[in-house]
DNA sequence: AACAACAGCAACCGCCTCCCT
DNA sequence: CAGGGAGGCGGTTGCTGTTGT
């Protein structure tokens, strides 16, 4: 309540990050491990401010992340899960481990969306869903599939630089942890969903979700 | 070839929740 | 128990690249 927002203060850099800055970061969080990002700038003299350390490290330098192309299926994931939990991103990432909620959020608003839209003009969800995997085929991922920003070079090097700490024995088991903290049930459903007929399990997920209170599933975080 | 419009995505902002004191 | 701070989340913005004219 009327608190200041952290990146107000002077000399708080903001705007894209830097390879040098994702490097600095990336090896203060291969020492330390994620969390306390209070102290992240301090500690590394990033002049970012907590937050977005934190935003910078969990959306593009955690390791395991996926970037490029949403395959059909995990399209049919976003799409599905969105009908069932609404806009709740987080959850939704947290049965797709590799993608953020920010990617996944980025990529509902500028694609699914509007296909939603366009859809369920003429058909409802269930439909959406189906069709969904042949309008992928038909130039749906097509789109742009070369769009390569300077970003996503960047990344790409911090990714091969995070190789060889992925191997490390020192991989911050707590890192680690985190990682697979996303939810083991959420990915137990997924292996399923790899599994079994996709609509097998999309009504497993489905009876799971609802069979308890909403967001009890999701409090840990 | 140049310009305008559009699309995609990284990052920021502000609110909310949880935890610690 | 209340207040304050840190982290988390979703909405939104603005920059950059691409496509169309």
């Amino acid at each position: 309540m009327g608190r200041p927002p952290c990146c107000d203060k002077v000399g708080i850099k903001k705007g894209p990050w830097t390879p040098e800055e994702d490097i600095i970061l990336v090896s203060y969080i291969q020492e330390n491990g994620p969390g306390n990002w209070r102290s992240v700038p301090t500690n590394t003299g990033l002049m970012r401010c907590s937050k977005s350390c934190r935003l910078r490290w969990t959306n593009y330098l955690r390791p395991g992340i996926k970037r490029g192309n949403f395959t059909p299926h995990e399209e049919r994931m976003i799409i599905h899960l969105q009908a069932l939990l609404g806009n709740r991103w987080a959850a939704i990432a947290s049965y797709l481990p590799q993608r953020t909620d920010n990617d996944i959020k980025n990529y509902w608003n500028t694609h699914l969306k509007k296909k939603k839209i366009k859809m369920s003009s003429s058909s409802d969800v269930q439909s959406l869903s189906s069709t969904t995997n042949d309008l992928s085929f038909k130039g749906f991922n097509s789109e742009r599939s070369n769009s390569s920003s300077s970003y996503a070079s960047n990344t790409e090097n911090i990714s091969r630089l995070l190789e060889g700490w992925k191997r490390s024995p020192t991989m911050n088991t707590q890192a680690m942890q985190q990682e697979q903290s996303i939810g083991n049930e959420g990915l137990e459903s997924l292996i399923s969903f790899e599994k079994d007929s996709e609509l097998q399990s999309m009504l497993m997920i489905e009876k799971w979700l609802l069979d308890e209170p909403q967001g009890s599933h999701f409090s840990s975080s």
